[in-house]
This record gives C-alpha cells, sequence and structure tokens, in this order.
DNA sequence: ATAGCGTCCGTACCATGGTACGGAGTCAAG
DNA sequence: CTTGACTCCGTACCATGGTACGGACGCTAT
C-alpha cells in the first residue's frame, strides 16, 4: 500500500501533480528518496496533503502551514496553541464580516427584485 | 465639498493613493478631468471607494466589482440578482467551510491544552 | 527490446491585488 | 518667486499559490 507514484499521490488528495511538486518545493511535504528511479508515496503522504488542504481552508498560508506541520513533529505546544487561538479568532472575525456582507446581498437581491424599472441600487445596498 | 486631492481621497476611504490610481487603471473609478493641473475628488468617489471595499469583503473579484458598477448605473436587473444571488450561494458555503474549520482548531486548542507531554496532535484535528 | 506513458527537475509563466520608483509638472505657503 | 510637498504617469516590482513546458530518464506492456 506504500507504493503509490506522484500521479496517484494527487489524486487521492484531490490536488494536480504540480501542486504536490510545489509543497515539496516549499518544503511541505517530504520528497521520499527514489529507489532507483521512480519515487513512492503512502498513506501518510496522503493524509499529510490533506491536512494542508484543509488547513487552507481555515486560512492560514503555506507559511504557516509549514509551521504547523513543523509544530506537529515537535513538542511545543504553547506554540501550537497560539497559532490556533489566533486563526479561530481571524476566523470569528472573517465570518461575522461575511455574514454582513451576505445580509447586504440578500438585501439587495430583495429590493432589486421588488423595485419597479430602472437600476438595482447596488452601491446602496452596501452602505448600510 | 468636491475638492479633494487624490491623498485625501484615499484617506477618505481607508486605502492607499497608489491603490486608488490603480482602480483608476483598472477602471473601477473615473479618472476626472483635470482642471488645469491636479484632479479633484468628491463624496461619490469616497462612496465609490467604499463600496469597492464592501464588495471585496464579500468575495466579488475586481473584475465582478466592475461589472456591479456598470450594472448600478444601467437596467440589468436581471443580471444584478443573479449575481448576488450567486455571492451569497458562494458566501454561505464559506462561511460553512470557515465554521467547519473554526472548529476543528477549537479542538484542537483544547486538546493541546488538556493533554500531557509530547506533540499536539495537530494533523490529527483536522481528520474530522 | 522498444514504444509510449509517467516521472523528474529546472525554469518560466500566470492571475490577483496591489506597492514602489523616478522624473516631470503643479500648487500653496512663506 | 522659490521651496517643498503633492500629483501624474509609466513602468517595474512584489507576494501568494500555483500551472506549464521541455528535455532526459525510468517503467511496463507488448
Amino acid at each position: 500500500m506504500t507504493a503509490m507514484t506522484i500521479a496517484k499521490l494527487a489524486a487521492a488528495a484531490g490536488v494536480g501533480v504540480e501542486t504536490v511538486r510545489y509543497y515539496q518545493r516549499r518544503g511541505l511535504i517530504d520528497t521520499p528518496a527514489r529507489g532507483a528511479g521512480v519515487r513512492r508515496y503512502g498513506a501518510s503522504d496522503v493524509r499529510r496533503l490533506r491536512f494542508i488542504r484543509s488547513a487552507q481552508a481555515a486560512g492560514f498560508t503555506l507559511e504557516e502551514i509549514g509551521e504547523l506541520l513543523a509544530l506537529d513533529a515537535g513538542n511545543d505546544r504553547a506554540r501550537a496553541r497560539e497559532m490556533a487561538r489566533a486563526r479561530v479568532a481571524a476566523l470569528d472575525a472573517r465570518i461575522a464580516e461575511l455574514q454582513a456582507a451576505r445580509g447586504a446581498l440578500a438585501q439587495l437581491a430583495r429590493e432589486c427584485a421588488a423595485g419597479a424599472a430602472g437600476p438595482c441600487p447596488i452601491i446602496a445596498a452596501f452602505e448600510a
């Protein structure tokens, strides 16, 4: 089971081959020694790739993800907690922002549907 | 009141001067004719800039914002509604994603705080 | 054993959203 | 009426997160 080529790995994680290679260059995933020819990957590589995508979805940059991965191997719990807490705060702020935007847009869609002729008041919809 | 320089305009909208000029190049804000010398801006320009920032916060790209601004001046209500609805849907998806990420991170912070020695299970925290 | 697909690697290019720089012109205060 | 700050404009550069290309090589099935 520990014998995927880079293409299988990429497919299993839902990314492109070039993306895997890019992450290798960034040092986010390790480049296995190639046993006479082609490199082989396993389940742990798939997990790592999936983690990277999840962390990206959470708003971490690739650089921060690199730090998280280092932390996962190390013992600096305080730093890990700090990063998680900072990101939760940023996430809360961003979620609130998106919800506000959602409200404005939903309002715009309603007014635009209801009103008569003429243009929708798009700019006005965001002045709330 | 219709006599701000570009620096005042930028400050009023909370952006940099170079950003204003960039938006002009992109066609998002119009470049007033310069009455013998320097261009002058007014309150409507401030509103427009603020709108751009709000729309960006809502996840619209600058290109889409250009379209919205054109729509605001035009009569294509159907298109405006469609864009608003599409963005609301995208926003809902993104909000859900961020909330899931928030949950995973809060979990990570808890486990990391609770556990004893050794590294936090960072990758594992995202496997939920 | 050879065709043909996949891998490896460096390097170049892309989109997005700016930010910086430099020279020439303009404006306002002293 | 000069000095210093600000404006204008083109062009270059930046960060982020990839995507594409091309040549040399490896792997596998026929």
